[in-house]
Order: structure tokens, then C-alpha cells, then sequence
DNA sequence: GCGGCGGTGACAGCCCGGTGACAGCCGACC
DNA sequence: GGTCGGCTGTCACCGGGCTGTCACCGCCGC
């Protein structure tokens, strides 16, 4: 796991800083809410405990820029104010939680665990031939950076394509896997999807067809 | 968002039910921990309001399950027992929020609401799409400035839609997402719930259909 | 030349999604 | 406590685009 710390009272900072790297986090300190948006352009990191009262760039003003440019730091937002209205305000800034100083050391190690431990799903990998993506989360297919509308069947067929670069697909491969177990073994409709496909990628070609085999994409 | 709610005495779990429903919130409510576990295994909830004090199988126990089996759900952990002990304990359980009873219910809301956010990707507090913005935190909808009136239902699938800006969202996943255990699931509610959020946000769309798929908002 | 395989264009049926009407329910207000 | 209104779920119906079928053509190998 890996932690910034942002604080502007130095001692309190290098003792975050110790008291967390001895607990095996590892953990890079700065003092100033500039530095701390330099370094999270930098490096990836887990967790971010971030001093609310900062000169400057106060921690709201961080907290902000974290969650707009949607950067994967969970943020721990350290305050003096503690009363109520302050609490909620800073979770609704997108602060992950909150503590209010004077605070145990304890209780801070537990809660930067608490947000490292989970770190987004894993997202699923864009596919990739020549210039043409395709993302299957977003159901979205791009030549050359241009979005190209496909109908959900021609979808399925350039994802399974694509999904095994390289490598000869069947008709009937492509048919079981597709189409469901309705589709007529005897259809046309797999060389009629397909043109249909290969008309909408334009040019040059992305598919290629290995005669009395099947198709092929990428490679 | 999907809360679970577990607490034992029956009129404080209704009132916390009601409570987070009427800030649009999908709700369901147990009072035991068997309970508790079976319905986590049935529906993906994103956050997990958590009575310690239960009785057989207690929160505790509830919390370990959760985390050992890996499940997405935020646990927010209620308890009588405010000693820093108790907390510590608790957070290290995998707990990843504490309240103290008797707690104030805009805290409440505001730490189940932060809870939610970290079950998905991070999201900015006020999400924007084209010139329409969303912000949670005072359930408001404007579009070119001028105020939107949506319904609860209709906020949430919303809020659901930009939180995934350019992803397509199922109507499964909208129905176990924003609705509550109550849905059918061959309900019809979905498409004129979104046909009545279309017609409110008016033109130019922001929500488009991916047939076969789903929804999708942004991008 | 001819046979077979694959590509192409036209066409029609069908399924999916949108829409409007209606009813039940719940909360607000009197 | 009664009534009203808004929210929400169900249903029937409609329209359009997707998709499967078919006929035909071109190309390649034999």
C-alpha cells in the first residue's frame, strides 16, 4: 500500500510519516497542498491522508481535484473542526473519512488500512488490432480514434474475433458462441453479419477470411 | 446505492430503513445476522449499516464473513461501545466506518453516502454530464442551470448512470443496484422509469439506449 | 468450363425498446 | 380520519431497426 501525507506541521507530518512506515506502509510526506497535487500526478497512490487546514491549497481544494480528476487515492481527510457540520462537508467534498485532531495513532493506522485494503475492481482490458478498440464495458468500437456504431450481434462477432487474435475462427465456432442454441446449423447469417461488419470497419481490412476454415482478426 | 441494514431493535432498524429510503436510498432491512448473511449472498449490496451488538450471530461476526468472502459491501459498524478499543477492533474486523450510538441521523447519511462512493470508482461530488449536474448531496438536478424535479427513483438511476460516465448499465443491474429487494424481476419498471427521466431532462438526450445492453450516460 | 465457397444486396418478420393509460399505494394536508 | 396528489409498477400497443433467409454473383482451383 502505498500513502502520501499531507501536513503542514512538520513534526506532526514526519511522525505520521515514521509511525506508518513502521507499521510496513510505505509512505511519502509533503507539506504543502501544491506539492501534494504534484506528487499524485506522479505515482499511484492508495491513500491519502490530507490535512484539511493547509496554507494555500487548502485539503479541500485537493480533496476537490482528487475526486474531479478521478484519481484511485482514497482520501483520509485529518481536521481540527470537528463538529458536525464540518464532518459532513468534508465527506460530501469526497473525503473517504475523517478524523478529527487530536487523534490516537492507532485509529489512524486502522483507518488507512480500512481504505487501502480495497482498491477498485478490476477493469476489463480494451481490446486492441491495428487502429481499431474496443471496449467492452462501454460497448463502444473506435477506427482510428472515430466511434463506429455496430448492432449488437456485429459487436459480439468483432469481440470474439478480437478476443482471439490470431487465431482461425470457425463458422460454427462463432455460431455456438454468439448466436445461441437456437441458430440454425445451416444459416447464412454468419457470412451476412460478417459482411455486415466488415462494411462498417471500412478500410483497410480487419478481418480476413481463411477459405474452408473460417475467420481471423488482429495478429 | 444498495444499503443493508441489520439491527436487532425493530423500531430504530425501521427508522433508519425509512430514514435512508426517503434520501433515495434502495433499503432493506434484517434484524439478525443469519438474515443478514443469507441476503448478502442474494443481492450485491454496496453498503452494509452493521449493529454490533446482535444477538447469536453478532456484527462482528457479520463483519469477518464479509470480508472473508471477499464481498463488495462497505461495512458501516454501529455500536453503544465508543472506546477507542472498541473502534480499532472493529476497524481492523474490516469494518470500514464506526458510529457511536446515539448517533445524529444527517452523520449517518452523510458516512453511508461516502461508504458508497468507495464501492465504485471514485466519484467527484457533483457529477456533471454535458450541461446537466447532479449533486448528491443536496439531491438536486439542473440542466443549463435551471432546476430539474425528479422523482426519488428516477434521482437515483440518474445519479447511477453519471456516477458510470460512458459505461453501460444494464437494467439487472440498475433493478439490484437502485431498487430494493422488492423489485420483480421481469418488471417493465425500468424502461418507463427511464422514459419519465428522459422526458424530464428533455433535449438534446443524455441517456442512451445500447440495445441488448443497457443505458448509458456521458462519455 | 465448371463446381464450390464466400460475398452482397434485397426483403420480410420479429423482437426490443418507447409510450401512454391506468391503478394501487403512501404520505401530506386539511 | 378523509381526501387529494404524486410516485411507481403493470399492461397493451406501436414503431423501427436488427437479423435471418434467399437469390445471385464473383472468384479461385481443378
Amino acid at each position: 500500500m502505498r500513502v502520501l501525507v499531507v501536513e503542514d506541521h512538520e513534526l506532526l507530518a514526519r511522525t505520521i510519516g515514521a509511525g506508518l512506515r513502521r507499521e510496513g506502509i510505505a509512505v511519502d510526506v509533503v507539506t504543502d497542498g501544491g506539492q501534494a497535487l504534484e506528487r499524485l500526478d506522479l505515482a499511484p497512490y492508495d491513500v491519502l491522508v490530507l490535512d484539511r487546514d493547509l496554507p494555500i491549497v487548502s485539503g479541500d481544494d485537493v480533496c476537490r481535484r482528487v475526486a474531479e480528476r478521478g484519481l484511485p487515492a482514497r482520501v483520509l481527510m485529518l481536521t481540527a473542526a470537528g463538529t458536525l457540520a464540518d464532518r459532513v462537508h468534508g465527506l460530501d467534498l469526497g473525503a473517504d473519512d475523517y478524523l478529527t485532531k487530536p487523534f490516537d495513532f492507532p485509529e489512524l493506522v486502522a483507518r488507512v488500512r480500512a481504505l487501502g485494503r480495497r482498491s477498485g475492481p478490476p477493469v476489463p482490458p480494451v481490446l486492441r488490432c491495428a487502429d481499431v478498440e474496443l471496449d467492452p464495458a462501454r460497448r463502444t468500437v473506435t477506427r482510428a480514434g472515430r466511434p463506429v456504431a455496430l448492432s449488437p450481434k456485429e459487436f459480439a462477432v468483432l469481440a470474439h474475433l478480437l478476443g482471439r487474435p490470431g487465431l482461425v475462427v470457425s463458422a460454427e465456432d462463432l455460431l455456438e458462441h454468439v448466436w445461441d442454441e437456437a441458430a440454425n446449423p445451416f444459416t447464412t447469417t454468419v457470412k451476412t453479419t460478417l459482411g455486415r461488419l466488415r462494411a462498417k470497419l471500412g478500410e483497410p481490412p480487419i478481418i480476413t477470411t481463411v477459405r474452408d476454415s473460417g475467420y481471423r482478426a488482429g495478429d
